[in-house]
DNA sequence: CTCAATTTGTTCGTATGTATG
DNA sequence: ACATACATACGAACAAATTGA
Protein backbone atom coordinates (compact mmCIF):
# COMPACT_ATOMS: atom_id res chain seq x y z
CA UNK A 1 0.00 0.00 0.00
CA UNK A 2 1.61 3.77 -0.84
CA UNK A 3 1.71 6.06 1.32
CA UNK A 4 -1.38 8.26 -0.03
CA UNK A 5 -3.76 5.46 0.61
CA UNK A 6 -2.05 5.77 4.02
CA UNK A 7 -3.02 9.49 4.52
CA UNK A 8 -6.30 8.74 2.78
CA UNK A 9 -7.43 6.64 5.61
CA UNK A 10 -6.09 9.21 8.10
CA UNK A 11 -8.43 11.86 7.09
CA UNK A 12 -11.28 10.72 4.89
CA UNK A 13 -11.40 13.32 2.52
CA UNK A 14 -12.34 12.41 -1.03
CA UNK A 15 -8.71 11.18 -2.34
CA UNK A 16 -8.98 14.25 -5.86
CA UNK A 17 -9.87 16.64 -3.51
CA UNK A 18 -6.72 16.11 -1.34
CA UNK A 19 -4.75 15.81 -4.38
CA UNK A 20 -6.46 19.42 -5.64
CA UNK A 21 -5.90 21.27 -2.48
CA UNK A 22 -2.25 20.28 -3.06
CA UNK A 23 -1.59 21.09 -6.72
CA UNK A 24 -3.39 24.47 -5.49
CA UNK A 25 -1.01 25.18 -3.19
CA UNK A 26 1.63 24.96 -4.89
CA UNK A 27 0.39 27.17 -7.40
CA UNK A 28 -0.26 29.54 -4.11
CA UNK A 29 3.10 29.16 -3.35
CA UNK A 30 4.50 29.77 -6.20
CA UNK A 31 6.16 26.72 -6.58
CA UNK A 32 4.31 26.11 -10.03
CA UNK A 33 4.63 29.29 -11.42
CA UNK A 34 1.93 31.33 -13.76
CA UNK A 35 2.75 29.72 -17.61
CA UNK A 36 4.73 26.73 -16.34
CA UNK A 37 4.23 22.99 -17.86
CA UNK A 38 3.22 20.88 -15.06
CA UNK A 39 4.28 17.53 -14.80
CA UNK A 40 2.28 15.24 -17.27
CA UNK A 41 -0.59 13.08 -15.41
CA UNK A 42 1.64 10.14 -15.94
CA UNK A 43 3.77 11.53 -13.48
CA UNK A 44 1.49 12.90 -11.40
CA UNK A 45 -0.51 9.83 -11.33
CA UNK A 46 3.59 8.04 -10.02
CA UNK A 47 4.05 10.83 -7.64
CA UNK A 48 0.75 10.92 -5.56
CA UNK A 49 0.32 7.43 -6.39
CA UNK A 50 -3.67 7.34 -7.07
CA UNK A 51 -5.00 6.68 -10.14
CA UNK A 52 -5.29 8.81 -13.44
CA UNK A 53 -9.06 9.58 -13.01
CA UNK A 54 -8.19 11.14 -9.79
CA UNK A 55 -5.48 13.16 -11.16
CA UNK A 56 -8.27 14.40 -14.24
CA UNK A 57 -10.79 15.36 -11.51
CA UNK A 58 -8.38 17.07 -9.42
CA UNK A 59 -7.35 19.17 -12.49
CA UNK A 60 -10.35 19.52 -13.38
CA UNK A 61 -11.35 21.19 -10.11
CA UNK A 62 -8.65 23.70 -10.72
CA UNK A 63 -9.47 24.26 -14.22
CA UNK A 64 -12.65 25.69 -13.23
CA UNK A 65 -11.21 28.11 -10.57
CA UNK A 66 -9.09 29.11 -13.61
CA UNK A 67 -6.13 27.87 -12.13
CA UNK A 68 -4.75 25.16 -14.43
CA UNK A 69 -5.37 24.66 -18.47
CA UNK A 70 -4.83 21.45 -19.87
CA UNK A 71 -4.59 20.82 -23.55
CA UNK A 72 -4.62 17.66 -25.44
CA UNK A 73 -1.28 16.65 -27.11
CA UNK A 74 0.68 19.78 -25.19
CA UNK A 75 0.32 19.03 -21.57
CA UNK A 76 -1.57 20.96 -18.53
CA UNK A 77 -0.54 24.45 -17.80
CA UNK A 78 -0.71 27.07 -14.83
CA UNK A 79 -2.88 29.46 -16.46
CA UNK A 80 -3.22 32.06 -13.40
CA UNK A 81 -2.91 32.51 -9.31
CA UNK A 82 -5.72 32.15 -7.05
CA UNK A 83 -7.08 35.19 -5.74
CA UNK A 84 -4.88 37.69 -3.36
CA UNK A 85 -5.28 36.17 0.40
CA UNK A 86 -4.33 36.65 3.61
CA UNK A 87 -5.56 40.35 3.51
CA UNK A 88 -6.32 40.79 6.88
CA UNK A 89 -3.50 41.75 8.72
CA UNK A 90 -3.54 41.22 12.81
CA UNK A 91 -2.76 43.74 14.73
CA UNK A 92 0.33 43.80 16.68
CA UNK A 93 0.09 46.18 19.34
CA UNK A 94 -3.19 47.26 21.44
CA UNK A 95 -3.32 50.46 19.69
CA UNK A 96 -3.49 49.41 16.25
CA UNK A 97 -5.94 46.70 17.44
CA UNK A 98 -8.61 49.63 18.02
CA UNK A 99 -7.43 51.92 15.52
CA UNK A 100 -8.48 48.78 12.79
CA UNK A 101 -11.34 47.84 14.45
CA UNK A 102 -12.63 51.32 15.31
CA UNK A 103 -14.18 51.86 11.80
CA UNK A 104 -15.61 48.29 10.95
CA UNK A 105 -18.75 47.17 9.83
CA UNK A 106 -20.65 45.01 12.16
CA UNK A 107 -23.75 43.22 12.23
CA UNK A 108 -25.05 41.83 15.50
CA UNK A 109 -26.93 38.62 15.01
CA UNK A 110 -27.52 37.60 18.73
CA UNK A 111 -27.90 39.24 21.97
CA UNK A 112 -27.84 37.16 25.69
CA UNK A 113 -28.67 39.99 27.51
CA UNK A 114 -27.86 37.63 30.58
CA UNK A 115 -25.17 35.27 29.50
CA UNK A 116 -23.51 32.43 31.54
CA UNK A 117 -19.78 33.30 32.20
CA UNK A 118 -17.28 32.70 29.40
CA UNK A 119 -14.55 29.89 29.79
CA UNK A 120 -11.53 31.68 31.24
CA UNK A 121 -8.13 30.10 31.29
CA UNK A 122 -6.08 30.52 34.29
CA UNK A 123 -4.61 33.74 33.35
CA UNK A 124 -6.92 35.52 32.26
CA UNK A 125 -7.88 36.82 35.36
CA UNK A 126 -11.23 36.44 37.52
CA UNK A 127 -15.04 36.46 36.19
CA UNK A 128 -17.01 39.73 36.10
CA UNK A 129 -20.32 39.79 38.16
CA UNK A 130 -22.49 39.09 34.99
CA UNK A 131 -21.79 39.21 31.34
CA UNK A 132 -24.11 39.88 27.99
CA UNK A 133 -22.82 37.80 24.98
CA UNK A 134 -22.90 39.87 21.86
CA UNK A 135 -22.51 37.75 18.71
CA UNK A 136 -21.69 39.97 15.85
CA UNK A 137 -20.32 39.23 11.82
CA UNK A 138 -17.66 41.89 10.92
CA UNK A 139 -18.05 42.87 6.75
CA UNK A 140 -15.39 43.79 4.37
CA UNK A 141 -17.96 45.07 2.11
CA UNK A 142 -20.56 42.76 1.80
CA UNK A 143 -18.03 39.96 2.57
CA UNK A 144 -18.26 38.54 6.18
CA UNK A 145 -14.61 37.94 7.20
CA UNK A 146 -15.09 37.06 11.23
CA UNK A 147 -17.35 36.08 13.38
CA UNK A 148 -17.07 37.19 16.89
CA UNK A 149 -18.34 36.07 19.91
CA UNK A 150 -18.04 38.79 22.61
CA UNK A 151 -18.59 38.50 26.41
CA UNK A 152 -18.86 42.22 27.79
CA UNK A 153 -19.40 42.80 31.52
CA UNK A 154 -22.95 43.69 32.01
CA UNK A 155 -22.36 46.47 33.88
CA UNK A 156 -20.20 47.92 30.97
CA UNK A 157 -23.12 46.65 28.60
CA UNK A 158 -25.56 48.89 30.45
CA UNK A 159 -24.17 51.75 30.52
CA UNK A 160 -23.87 52.45 26.72
CA UNK A 161 -26.63 49.53 25.62
CA UNK A 162 -27.54 51.87 22.37
CA UNK A 163 -23.60 52.08 21.89
CA UNK A 164 -22.27 48.46 22.50
CA UNK A 165 -25.18 46.89 20.17
CA UNK A 166 -24.09 48.95 17.16
CA UNK A 167 -20.54 49.64 17.21
CA UNK A 168 -17.65 47.70 17.70
CA UNK A 169 -16.91 47.92 21.89
CA UNK A 170 -13.57 47.44 22.16
CA UNK A 171 -12.94 51.65 21.12
CA UNK A 172 -15.57 52.27 23.51
CA UNK A 173 -14.31 50.86 26.15
CA UNK A 174 -10.80 52.57 26.01
CA UNK A 175 -12.54 55.92 25.92
CA UNK A 176 -13.72 55.04 29.51
CA UNK A 177 -12.30 56.87 31.89
CA UNK A 178 -13.07 55.45 34.82
CA UNK A 179 -12.01 51.79 33.34
CA UNK A 180 -8.23 50.80 33.65
CA UNK A 181 -7.12 48.48 31.42
CA UNK A 182 -4.33 46.17 33.27
CA UNK A 183 -3.92 43.50 30.32
CA UNK A 184 -4.85 42.44 27.04
CA UNK A 185 -4.20 38.88 26.48
CA UNK A 186 -4.53 37.90 23.25
CA UNK A 187 -4.15 34.00 21.90
CA UNK A 188 -4.42 32.70 18.43
CA UNK A 189 -5.39 29.36 17.76
CA UNK A 190 -6.51 27.24 14.54
CA UNK A 191 -9.95 25.73 15.05
CA UNK A 192 -12.86 24.56 13.30
CA UNK A 193 -16.16 25.90 11.87
CA UNK A 194 -19.87 25.10 13.63
CA UNK A 195 -22.76 25.13 11.52
CA UNK A 196 -22.79 28.79 13.35
CA UNK A 197 -19.70 30.06 11.98
CA UNK A 198 -19.68 28.07 8.46
CA UNK A 199 -23.37 29.84 7.77
CA UNK A 200 -21.85 33.59 9.10
CA UNK A 201 -18.85 33.15 7.23
CA UNK A 202 -19.90 31.09 4.14
CA UNK A 203 -17.47 28.81 4.51
CA UNK A 204 -17.89 24.63 5.07
CA UNK A 205 -18.63 22.91 7.99
CA UNK A 206 -15.70 22.36 9.72
CA UNK A 207 -12.93 23.94 7.79
CA UNK A 208 -10.11 25.51 9.60
CA UNK A 209 -10.15 28.92 11.08
CA UNK A 210 -8.33 31.52 12.62
CA UNK A 211 -9.51 31.93 16.27
CA UNK A 212 -8.49 34.70 17.63
CA UNK A 213 -9.07 35.49 21.84
CA UNK A 214 -8.63 38.58 23.15
CA UNK A 215 -9.44 38.63 27.11
CA UNK A 216 -9.25 42.19 28.76
CA UNK A 217 -8.58 42.10 32.28
CA UNK A 218 -8.81 45.44 34.75
CA UNK A 219 -7.45 46.41 37.54
CA UNK A 220 -9.19 44.29 39.99
CA UNK A 221 -8.10 41.12 37.88
CA UNK A 222 -11.47 41.14 36.43
CA UNK A 223 -12.11 39.98 32.49
CA UNK A 224 -14.65 42.47 31.72
CA UNK A 225 -13.93 41.74 27.99
CA UNK A 226 -13.48 38.48 26.55
CA UNK A 227 -13.87 37.83 22.65
CA UNK A 228 -13.36 34.76 20.17
CA UNK A 229 -12.76 36.33 16.75
CA UNK A 230 -13.25 33.49 14.07
CA UNK A 231 -11.60 34.71 10.85
CA UNK A 232 -12.18 33.11 7.25
CA UNK A 233 -8.85 31.09 7.24
CA UNK A 234 -7.89 33.16 3.94
CA UNK A 235 -8.04 36.64 5.22
CA UNK A 236 -6.00 36.06 7.79
CA UNK A 237 -2.00 36.70 8.38
CA UNK A 238 -0.21 37.49 11.08
CA UNK A 239 2.96 39.69 10.38
CA UNK A 240 5.58 41.16 12.63
CA UNK A 241 8.89 42.43 12.84
CA UNK A 242 10.54 40.15 15.77
CA UNK A 243 13.32 42.81 15.99
CA UNK A 244 11.10 45.78 16.04
CA UNK A 245 10.22 47.16 19.69
CA UNK A 246 5.77 47.82 19.43
CA UNK A 247 4.69 50.96 20.53
CA UNK A 248 2.84 48.89 23.22
CA UNK A 249 0.81 51.40 25.88
CA UNK A 250 1.27 54.41 24.18
CA UNK A 251 -1.56 55.87 24.19
CA UNK A 252 -3.81 56.31 27.85
CA UNK A 253 -4.68 52.89 27.87
CA UNK A 254 -3.72 51.57 31.14
CA UNK A 255 -3.62 54.46 33.45
CA UNK A 256 -1.20 53.44 35.77
CA UNK A 257 1.23 53.20 33.13
CA UNK A 258 0.88 56.45 32.10
CA UNK A 259 0.72 58.14 35.83
CA UNK A 260 4.05 56.00 36.58
CA UNK B 1 -32.83 22.45 0.25
CA UNK B 2 -31.41 22.86 3.82
CA UNK B 3 -28.63 24.88 4.39
CA UNK B 4 -25.42 22.16 5.44
CA UNK B 5 -26.29 20.50 1.86
CA UNK B 6 -24.85 23.86 0.83
CA UNK B 7 -22.16 23.66 2.62
CA UNK B 8 -21.15 20.45 1.94
CA UNK B 9 -21.22 20.97 -1.66
CA UNK B 10 -18.65 24.05 -1.38
CA UNK B 11 -16.26 21.81 0.98
CA UNK B 12 -16.32 17.99 -0.50
CA UNK B 13 -15.21 16.77 3.27
CA UNK B 14 -17.73 13.94 4.13
CA UNK B 15 -20.48 15.25 6.10
CA UNK B 16 -19.89 13.08 9.17
CA UNK B 17 -16.71 14.16 9.52
CA UNK B 18 -17.69 17.51 9.59
CA UNK B 19 -20.05 17.10 12.64
CA UNK B 20 -17.50 15.03 14.19
CA UNK B 21 -14.73 17.80 14.14
CA UNK B 22 -17.45 20.17 15.20
CA UNK B 23 -18.46 18.15 18.27
CA UNK B 24 -15.10 17.19 18.98
CA UNK B 25 -14.45 21.17 19.11
CA UNK B 26 -16.59 21.79 21.43
CA UNK B 27 -15.84 18.65 23.28
CA UNK B 28 -12.07 20.68 23.70
CA UNK B 29 -13.37 24.55 23.97
CA UNK B 30 -15.71 23.30 27.12
CA UNK B 31 -18.87 24.00 25.66
CA UNK B 32 -19.66 20.62 26.60
CA UNK B 33 -17.90 19.96 29.56
CA UNK B 34 -16.97 16.04 30.95
CA UNK B 35 -19.90 14.40 32.14
CA UNK B 36 -22.56 16.41 30.99
CA UNK B 37 -25.24 14.83 28.49
CA UNK B 38 -25.36 16.56 24.73
CA UNK B 39 -28.17 17.01 22.88
CA UNK B 40 -30.41 14.13 21.36
CA UNK B 41 -29.45 12.97 18.58
CA UNK B 42 -32.66 14.29 16.94
CA UNK B 43 -31.76 17.51 18.35
CA UNK B 44 -28.79 17.68 16.55
CA UNK B 45 -30.27 16.41 13.69
CA UNK B 46 -31.75 19.74 13.44
CA UNK B 47 -29.33 22.28 14.99
CA UNK B 48 -26.92 20.51 12.04
CA UNK B 49 -29.58 19.87 9.59
CA UNK B 50 -28.41 16.05 8.62
CA UNK B 51 -29.74 12.85 8.62
CA UNK B 52 -29.99 10.51 11.59
CA UNK B 53 -27.33 8.15 10.32
CA UNK B 54 -25.27 10.99 9.37
CA UNK B 55 -24.77 12.32 13.42
CA UNK B 56 -24.70 8.67 14.52
CA UNK B 57 -21.62 8.18 12.50
CA UNK B 58 -19.85 11.29 13.93
CA UNK B 59 -21.01 10.11 17.50
CA UNK B 60 -19.38 6.69 16.36
CA UNK B 61 -15.95 8.47 15.35
CA UNK B 62 -15.89 10.46 18.95
CA UNK B 63 -16.47 7.47 20.38
CA UNK B 64 -13.90 5.40 19.27
CA UNK B 65 -11.56 8.48 20.23
CA UNK B 66 -13.13 8.02 24.07
CA UNK B 67 -14.72 11.83 24.42
CA UNK B 68 -17.91 10.13 24.01
CA UNK B 69 -20.33 7.71 25.62
CA UNK B 70 -23.80 6.68 24.20
CA UNK B 71 -26.43 4.58 25.91
CA UNK B 72 -29.61 3.55 24.91
CA UNK B 73 -32.65 4.86 26.27
CA UNK B 74 -30.21 7.44 28.73
CA UNK B 75 -28.40 9.47 26.25
CA UNK B 76 -24.93 10.54 25.10
CA UNK B 77 -22.45 11.95 27.33
CA UNK B 78 -19.02 13.55 27.25
CA UNK B 79 -16.50 10.67 29.28
CA UNK B 80 -13.43 12.76 28.08
CA UNK B 81 -10.94 14.99 27.04
CA UNK B 82 -8.88 15.14 24.19
CA UNK B 83 -4.99 14.65 25.09
CA UNK B 84 -3.20 17.66 26.32
CA UNK B 85 -3.34 20.55 22.87
CA UNK B 86 -1.80 23.82 21.88
CA UNK B 87 1.51 22.94 23.75
CA UNK B 88 3.67 24.75 21.75
CA UNK B 89 3.46 28.70 22.51
CA UNK B 90 5.05 30.71 19.64
CA UNK B 91 7.82 32.66 20.71
CA UNK B 92 6.96 36.67 20.86
CA UNK B 93 10.49 38.23 20.54
CA UNK B 94 13.93 37.41 19.13
CA UNK B 95 15.65 36.00 22.00
CA UNK B 96 12.84 33.23 23.04
CA UNK B 97 12.98 32.49 19.20
CA UNK B 98 16.22 31.24 19.76
CA UNK B 99 16.54 29.87 23.27
CA UNK B 100 13.26 28.25 22.84
CA UNK B 101 14.79 26.77 19.45
CA UNK B 102 18.19 26.22 20.67
CA UNK B 103 17.44 22.81 22.39
CA UNK B 104 15.47 21.44 19.97
CA UNK B 105 15.64 17.69 17.99
CA UNK B 106 15.46 18.16 14.47
CA UNK B 107 16.06 15.47 11.97
CA UNK B 108 17.52 16.37 8.76
CA UNK B 109 15.33 14.63 5.98
CA UNK B 110 16.74 16.16 2.68
CA UNK B 111 19.53 18.58 2.03
CA UNK B 112 19.49 20.86 -1.66
CA UNK B 113 22.93 21.85 -1.65
CA UNK B 114 22.57 24.20 -4.61
CA UNK B 115 18.88 25.36 -4.17
CA UNK B 116 16.85 27.63 -6.09
CA UNK B 117 16.21 30.95 -4.44
CA UNK B 118 13.25 31.11 -2.22
CA UNK B 119 10.23 32.97 -3.15
CA UNK B 120 10.62 36.28 -1.29
CA UNK B 121 7.69 38.68 -0.87
CA UNK B 122 8.59 42.45 -1.17
CA UNK B 123 9.43 43.74 2.08
CA UNK B 124 11.81 40.18 2.96
CA UNK B 125 14.72 41.65 1.10
CA UNK B 126 16.76 40.64 -1.88
CA UNK B 127 18.14 37.12 -2.89
CA UNK B 128 21.27 35.88 -1.43
CA UNK B 129 23.72 34.81 -4.21
CA UNK B 130 22.85 31.00 -3.52
CA UNK B 131 21.39 29.09 -0.99
CA UNK B 132 21.15 25.46 0.57
CA UNK B 133 17.38 24.01 0.89
CA UNK B 134 17.57 22.21 4.92
CA UNK B 135 14.76 20.20 5.10
CA UNK B 136 14.21 19.04 8.78
CA UNK B 137 11.11 17.86 10.98
CA UNK B 138 11.48 19.01 14.51
CA UNK B 139 10.06 16.31 17.64
CA UNK B 140 8.81 16.40 20.74
CA UNK B 141 10.21 13.10 22.37
CA UNK B 142 8.64 10.81 19.56
CA UNK B 143 6.05 13.31 18.65
CA UNK B 144 7.16 15.02 15.04
CA UNK B 145 5.50 18.59 15.62
CA UNK B 146 6.81 20.63 13.09
CA UNK B 147 8.59 20.06 9.67
CA UNK B 148 10.33 22.93 8.35
CA UNK B 149 12.13 24.11 5.02
CA UNK B 150 14.96 26.18 5.79
CA UNK B 151 16.47 28.13 2.58
CA UNK B 152 20.15 29.33 4.00
CA UNK B 153 22.58 31.64 2.74
CA UNK B 154 25.12 29.00 0.54
CA UNK B 155 27.85 31.28 2.09
CA UNK B 156 26.56 30.75 5.52
CA UNK B 157 26.31 27.10 5.29
CA UNK B 158 29.53 26.31 3.70
CA UNK B 159 31.08 28.31 6.87
CA UNK B 160 30.07 25.43 9.18
CA UNK B 161 28.12 22.95 6.83
CA UNK B 162 28.64 19.61 9.63
CA UNK B 163 27.00 22.00 12.26
CA UNK B 164 24.12 23.02 10.00
CA UNK B 165 23.23 19.67 9.15
CA UNK B 166 22.69 18.50 12.50
CA UNK B 167 21.87 21.01 14.67
CA UNK B 168 19.16 24.38 14.73
CA UNK B 169 20.86 26.83 12.28
CA UNK B 170 19.27 30.32 14.08
CA UNK B 171 21.52 30.02 17.18
CA UNK B 172 24.62 29.41 15.27
CA UNK B 173 23.97 32.53 13.26
CA UNK B 174 23.00 34.18 15.51
CA UNK B 175 26.29 33.84 17.60
CA UNK B 176 28.36 34.83 14.19
CA UNK B 177 30.27 38.03 14.96
CA UNK B 178 30.44 39.48 11.76
CA UNK B 179 26.20 39.18 10.49
CA UNK B 180 24.15 41.51 11.45
CA UNK B 181 20.74 40.82 11.47
CA UNK B 182 18.40 43.87 10.86
CA UNK B 183 15.19 42.46 10.37
CA UNK B 184 13.66 39.02 11.39
CA UNK B 185 10.20 38.98 9.50
CA UNK B 186 7.72 36.65 10.58
CA UNK B 187 4.39 35.43 9.20
CA UNK B 188 1.75 33.32 10.85
CA UNK B 189 -1.16 31.86 8.11
CA UNK B 190 -2.98 28.67 8.23
CA UNK B 191 -1.86 26.38 5.67
CA UNK B 192 -2.38 22.69 4.39
CA UNK B 193 -0.54 19.82 4.29
CA UNK B 194 0.69 18.70 1.16
CA UNK B 195 1.92 15.12 0.81
CA UNK B 196 5.54 15.59 2.60
CA UNK B 197 4.21 17.16 5.10
CA UNK B 198 1.66 15.10 5.85
CA UNK B 199 3.50 12.29 5.67
CA UNK B 200 6.53 13.95 7.79
CA UNK B 201 3.67 14.99 10.60
CA UNK B 202 1.63 12.08 10.52
CA UNK B 203 -1.41 13.74 9.69
CA UNK B 204 -3.84 13.92 6.92
CA UNK B 205 -3.20 15.21 3.59
CA UNK B 206 -5.07 18.77 3.11
CA UNK B 207 -5.32 18.94 7.23
CA UNK B 208 -4.61 22.54 8.07
CA UNK B 209 -1.64 23.16 9.38
CA UNK B 210 -0.36 26.39 11.41
CA UNK B 211 2.15 28.03 8.72
CA UNK B 212 5.01 30.11 10.35
CA UNK B 213 7.71 32.05 8.04
CA UNK B 214 10.83 33.67 9.58
CA UNK B 215 13.19 35.95 7.30
CA UNK B 216 16.41 37.55 8.64
CA UNK B 217 17.55 40.18 6.60
CA UNK B 218 20.70 41.24 7.00
CA UNK B 219 22.65 44.73 7.08
CA UNK B 220 22.87 44.79 3.22
CA UNK B 221 19.08 43.94 2.86
CA UNK B 222 19.86 40.28 1.91
CA UNK B 223 17.59 37.81 2.69
CA UNK B 224 20.20 35.08 4.39
CA UNK B 225 17.59 33.14 5.81
CA UNK B 226 14.49 31.93 5.05
CA UNK B 227 12.10 29.14 7.11
CA UNK B 228 9.21 27.99 6.41
CA UNK B 229 7.50 26.47 9.91
CA UNK B 230 4.39 23.81 9.30
CA UNK B 231 2.96 23.05 12.73
CA UNK B 232 0.92 20.58 13.53
CA UNK B 233 -2.44 22.60 13.91
CA UNK B 234 -3.22 20.86 17.08
CA UNK B 235 0.23 21.78 18.89
CA UNK B 236 0.07 25.47 17.86
CA UNK B 237 -0.74 28.64 19.99
CA UNK B 238 0.97 32.21 19.75
CA UNK B 239 0.00 33.74 23.46
CA UNK B 240 0.61 37.64 24.20
CA UNK B 241 -0.22 40.06 26.43
CA UNK B 242 -0.67 43.31 23.76
CA UNK B 243 -0.08 45.69 26.78
CA UNK B 244 3.17 44.36 27.59
CA UNK B 245 6.56 45.69 25.82
CA UNK B 246 8.38 42.28 24.47
CA UNK B 247 12.17 43.05 24.88
CA UNK B 248 13.01 42.94 20.99
CA UNK B 249 16.74 43.41 20.39
CA UNK B 250 17.33 42.55 24.33
CA UNK B 251 20.55 40.32 23.33
CA UNK B 252 23.15 42.00 20.72
CA UNK B 253 21.46 40.37 17.79
CA UNK B 254 21.59 43.84 15.96
CA UNK B 255 24.75 45.32 16.44
CA UNK B 256 24.42 48.25 14.90
CA UNK B 257 21.35 48.97 17.64
CA UNK B 258 23.47 47.71 20.62
CA UNK B 259 25.91 50.34 19.19
CA UNK B 260 23.70 53.22 18.98
C1' DC C 1 -45.91 -2.57 38.41
C1' DT C 2 -47.33 -0.77 34.25
C1' DC C 3 -47.54 2.55 30.74
C1' DA C 4 -46.03 6.15 28.02
C1' DA C 5 -42.52 9.15 26.68
C1' DT C 6 -37.89 9.57 25.58
C1' DT C 7 -33.75 8.26 23.56
C1' DT C 8 -30.39 5.42 21.35
C1' DG C 9 -29.69 1.14 18.29
C1' DT C 10 -30.64 -1.34 13.94
C1' DT C 11 -32.11 -2.18 9.40
C1' DC C 12 -34.27 -1.23 4.94
C1' DG C 13 -34.22 0.88 0.35
C1' DT C 14 -32.57 4.33 -2.64
C1' DA C 15 -29.63 7.65 -4.80
C1' DT C 16 -25.34 9.57 -5.57
C1' DG C 17 -20.26 10.03 -5.04
C1' DT C 18 -15.59 8.09 -5.12
C1' DA C 19 -11.73 5.23 -6.87
C1' DT C 20 -9.85 1.52 -9.40
C1' DG C 21 -8.39 -0.80 -13.65
C1' DA D 1 -16.07 5.38 -21.69
C1' DC D 2 -17.25 1.31 -19.02
C1' DA D 3 -17.81 -2.06 -15.36
C1' DT D 4 -17.10 -2.85 -10.61
C1' DA D 5 -16.80 -2.14 -5.70
C1' DC D 6 -17.32 0.50 -1.94
C1' DA D 7 -18.49 4.90 0.68
C1' DT D 8 -21.67 8.56 1.70
C1' DA D 9 -26.19 10.46 2.78
C1' DC D 10 -31.06 10.45 3.19
C1' DG D 11 -35.60 9.15 5.18
C1' DA D 12 -38.33 6.03 7.41
C1' DA D 13 -39.66 2.31 10.21
C1' DC D 14 -39.05 -0.54 14.08
C1' DA D 15 -36.46 -2.49 18.27
C1' DA D 16 -34.47 -2.02 22.85
C1' DA D 17 -33.22 0.40 27.07
C1' DT D 18 -34.26 3.95 30.46
C1' DT D 19 -36.97 7.05 33.05
C1' DG D 20 -40.62 8.91 35.64
C1' DA D 21 -45.56 9.44 36.27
Amino acid sequence: MNKLSLNYDRSRVPLYIQVASVMRQRIESGRWREGDKISTIEALETEFGVARVTIRQAIEILREEGLLDARQGRGTFVSGRPKEKHWLNLANDFDEVISSIKNNIIRIVHIEEEAPAPFLSENEGKPADGYTLLRSVQYSGDEPFAMVNLYLSRRLFLRERKRFTHLPALPRIVEMDDVVIRHAYQTVTIGVADPEIAELLKVGLGEPTADCRLVLVDDHDVAIYAADFHYHRNCFALRRDLLERPNAARSGVDRKNRAG
